[in-house]
RNA sequence: GGAGGCAUAGCUCAGUCGGUUAGAGCGCUCGCUUCACAUGCGAGAGGUCGUAGGUUCGAAUCCUACUGUCUCUACCA
């Protein structure tokens, strides 16, 4: 028997415990079953578990334990990332603290302490994405700096290398000053700020020309090469040519005339800073310019910015500024909006720079990756994603991959000090193999971490050995993330199998949305408005927190996660719970059978035909990946159906004295809950496991039962149009009861007109749902004073002697009168419509037959009564 | 600049292939400690589905325009 109250706490870890050394969550790989398989995004190894954790596995695990229960062999792999930035950052951040500098310790030291943290809080985000419920196989658990990743990285890097995909080269990039780090044009964030124009101008050595620009950065013209004008731009056409002079480096530079600038904008005059510029860069390459870097790699002004030399990047603006009105150039200074991008890591406003990188070239790349999805191979749910994918992938630009960083893998290139030579092998070089030298030296950056995490639908399941999980898992069936990150991660996965393996690494893109506060803001550490999800799994339960993120929420769309949504999930695993042990209470001592030797009742029949409904609709939105549908399937059909209605049904029977019947429904009873249980299980494991290790007969887990499935022996449609009916009737009497203020405990008579004669066969039913003492299967003697209304299978009479009001009565029949009358108005006029009955479905036109019959039968009975009235 | 989303009850949101008397949860009103559950039960009120056109026998649903709003993306100095 289970527990008084529902308690997730009591049993959560223990189940978990359980279910793990049972090893129910890792597959076979001689299993005959059709495969199906999963990659979690790799949490970082610094990350702290979150709610959009919490959704990503609430997602996935619902998912996969769906799957397995349908029969198939499953695989969920887990592992982390090893996060190069965030978890340098992270240690150089611990160092700083200890009065060491990461340069102090050298690459091998520093490493050794890199490793060292991974070892020690690397497994923290594993252990709580455990609490969640998560069915990964922990056996497989993997890390995208371990030996099949690694080896991956290794194959993949040398094989673009040699293709010509992967190059070094000097380029503008984004740098980050504080990570003193190139980043990815993927890593650098936007946000629009107040900035300012300041506008000022170059002169000729002759001292008489004046032309003029406005600049954001002023900083940069330090490494101004050249001042460029629309070359059919008759204003300026008489200076191209000529030169002009940069104060303070004292540099004479060409005016010259390119295409790129806009006559229209400001005074039709750019400064060009080839070194901190993309589109200046493009120009200096047409024009064969100098290209002089001002910025050190933390910011501050180099040797070539003179007497700004050592200043910092925003000192040095305001000191040149303010040295440009002293000698009366600066003309004025706007304010202006302007987006500023920065790193996605430490927010620091990242500086464009040329630097020297690697690159991987995407366009080749990209044309199979677009193709794969525009082809159907890929779907992507919900599909307008596909459009977001395409619209980058068709504009991609190359992939700056070096890092100037310690922690992650280092680029596999070796320079030739003696001939000069660039070694890029899958083993390591010891020598030259080009003269023999050796002077060889390994390239000292490492890959972007985004490199790795691209290969690892295929790297963590051994694709380098060609292992037996690479050719029973993979390609991978579904793939679940957030939208934010189709283009770090998805993208990049599915050119990077294409190329690696010839294969889509999955078929099924899944999205979801972000999870917000209640206001719809992002939870974020600055805002204080997280919640955390260990707190919560202590306080309400994973289940409820799964159930509450996946619940009626529409596939890519963002969730409020709010106290009311809470409370509402925690409110239905308590239904559940309460229900469960109604069951499970009244079976308790009794010997149960086969609902094969049970004499069904009316309400048996309903309910397991509800069921058969609710096990294909459950089912087919699964398919769909419709999570958030289905959920909000099981959780009406547990409680508007078989709580509200069902239970309360067998208590006649329960609470009856024919024993035979009494075992008849608890055999129903016990049969529907234990397919509720099994249905409900992928969204809420624990709750459904405990509950069914109370269950009279249970096998060791519901996690490997089968799902239900639609079984046609139990689909009784008349009846369950019967049992509808049924409610119809009790809802009206209850009506009266409650608008004529009957004391709920107050025992009354009714008097039923059934129009359909098995609603005699129901008394049970309406007397225990309506708190009869009597019901009369007559019309009301005349004289006696009733309410009465009318639905589809009886008209229903409550004598109320003096408590019946006649005008109010009126008034009830007329509402419900007009009511109908409108729907008999709706009806006529469709089944007048000439198109409607050439044109629409059969099926539909019937429907509609039926309807206005209905309304015509219940327009006739309220007519009738009212006239009885009047 | 480009792309996309959203606009449905007081609030938060579902609504799949166009056909339902437009749904849910919360909130609100009324009544109830009824032997699974007050984390509950019963009864109710509340919506011309953003605006204007169009397609169709039929539109919350498809198309066009507009308005409002949010997001992504680009980066005109």
């Amino acid at each position: 028997m289970i527990d008084k109250t529902y308690q997730p706490s009591s049993f959560e870890r223990r189940l978990y415990k359980q279910w793990m050394e049972r090893g129910y969550f890792t597959p076979s790989v001689h299993s005959d079953a059709p495969p199906f398989s999963m990659v979690t995004p790799p949490p970082n190894i610094t990350g702290q578990l979150h709610l959009g954790h919490g959704l990503d596995n609430a997602i996935q695990d619902t998912l996969i334990r769906f799957k397995r229960m349908q029969g198939y062999n499953t695989l969920w792999l887990p592992g982390t990332d090893h996060a190069s930035i965030a978890t340098e950052v992270k240690i150089v951040e611990a160092l700083k603290k200890e009065g060491v500098d990461k340069r102090d310790l050298g690459r091998e030291g520093f490493l050794e302490r890199a490793w060292q943290w991974k070892e020690q809080y690397g497994g923290r985000i594993v252990e709580q994405l455990k609490s969640l419920g998560s069915s990964c196989d922990w056996t497989r658990l993997a890390f995208t700096m371990d030996e099949n990743c690694s080896k991956a990285v290794r194959k993949a890097f040398v094989r673009m290398y040699k293709d010509g995909l992967i190059y070094r080269g000097d380029r503008i990039i984004n740098w980050c000053p504080q990570c003193k780090t190139a980043l990815s044009d993927a890593e650098v964030e936007y946000e629009e700020r107040d900035g300012h124009f300041w506008h000022y101008g170059y002169t000729t050595p002759d001292g008489k020309t004046t032309v003029t620009f406005a600049t954001t950065r002023p900083e940069t013209m330090l490494g101004d090469t050249a001042v460029a004008v629309n070359p059919n731009d008759a204003r300026y056409t008489h200076l191209v040519g000529k030169t002009v002079v940069v104060p303070f480096v004292n540099r004479e530079i060409p005016v010259i005339a390119d295409e790129y600038v806009d006559m229209e904008f400001g005074t039709g005059v750019v400064k060009i800073t080839p070194a901190h510029d993309p589109n200046d860069f493009e120009v200096g390459r047409r024009h064969n310019l100098p290209v002089i870097r001002v910025m050190n790699d933390d910011g501050t002004m180099n040797e070539n910015a003179g007497e700004f030399a050592g200043m910092d990047r925003y000192e040095a603006r305001k000191a040149i500024v303010a040295r440009l009105q002293e000698m009366g150039v600066l003309q004025k200074v706007e304010p202006h909006k302007h987006n500023v991008g920065s790193c996605y890591r430490c927010h620091t406003t990242v500086e464009p720079i040329v630097s020297k990188q690697w690159f991987v070239k995407m366009e080749p790349l990209a044309k199979p990756a677009i193709q794969a999805v525009k082809s159907g191979e890929i779907k992507f749910h919900p599909e307008r994603f596909e459009k977001t994918y395409l619209n980058w992938m068709e504009n991609i630009r190359d992939w700056c991959i070096s890092r100037q960083l310690w922690w992650g893998h280092r680029i596999p290139v070796w320079y030739c000090d003696d001939c000069g030579a660039e070694i890029c092998e899958e083993t390591d070089p010891t020598v030259c193999p080009n003269c023999g030298g050796k002077h060889i030296r390994q390239d000292e950056d490492v890959l972007d971490t985004w490199f790795s995490s691209a290969l690892w639908p295929f790297s963590t399941l051994g694709y380098c050995s060609n292992s037996d999980d690479f050719k029973t898992f993979f390609p991978t069936s579904v793939l679940s993330c957030g939208y934010d990150i189709i283009f770090f991660w998805v993208a990049r996965m599915i050119f990077s199998s294409l190329y690696n393996t010839g294969k889509a690494p999955f078929k099924d893109v899944l999205m979801h949305g972000i999870v917000r506060d209640e206001q719809g803001r992002k939870m974020s550490k600055s805002l204080g408005n997280g919640v955390d999800p260990v707190e919560f799994i202590d306080r309400y339960g994973a289940d409820t927190l799964r159930f509450a993120l996946i619940n009626g929420v529409a596939n890519g769309s963002d969730i409020r996660f709010s106290q009311d949504k809470i409370d509402g999930t925690r409110n239905f695993m308590n239904k559940v719970w309460n229900a469960s042990r109604f069951v499970l209470m009244n079976c308790e001592g009794k010997t149960l059978k086969d609902i094969s030797a049970v004499k069904l009742s009316l309400a048996d029949k309903w309910i397991l035909t509800k069921l058969n409904d609710v096990i294909r609709q459950v089912t087919e939105l699964l398919d769909k990946f419709e999570l958030g549908m289905a959920s909000q399937c099981m959780y009406d059909f547990v409680w508007s159906e078989f709580c509200d209605w069902y239970i309360e049904l067998t208590k006649p029977a329960l609470y009856g004295s024919d024993d035979k019947a009494r075992i008849d429904t608890l055999s129903v009873l016990a049969y529907v809950l234990d397919k509720i249980l099994k249905l409900l299980h992928p969204f809420a494991p624990f709750i459904t496991e405990e509950i069914y290790q109370g269950m009279p007969v249970h096998s060791e887990t519901v996690m490997t039962e089968r799902y239900p499935e639609y079984d046609g022996k139990y689909f009784f449609a008349d009846d369950c149009k019967l049992v509808e009916e049924l409610k119809e009737l009790i809802a009206k009497i209850r009506n009266i009861r409650s608008e004529y203020g009957v004391a709920p405990s107050k025992r009354i008579r009714a008097y039923v007109l059934a129009f359909d004669n098995r609603i005699t066969e129901c008394d049970g039913y309406i007397a225990k749902l309506c708190g009869l003492e009597e019901t009369v299967y007559a019309p009301a003697p005349k004289g006696e004073k009733t309410v009465k209304a009318v639905c589809s299978a009886a008209a229903c009479e409550v004598p109320l002697g003096d408590l019946v009001d006649k005008d109010k009565e009126i008034e009830r029949i007329n509402k419900e009168l007009e009511n109908v009358t409108g729907e008999i108005a709706r009806a006529n006029g469709k089944l007048g419509n000439r198109g409607f009955l050439a044109k629409a479905p059969a099926n539909l036109v019937e429907a509609e037959k039926a309807k206005l019959a209905k309304y015509e039968d219940l327009r006739k009975q309220l007519q009738a009564r009212l006239d009885e009235l009047s």
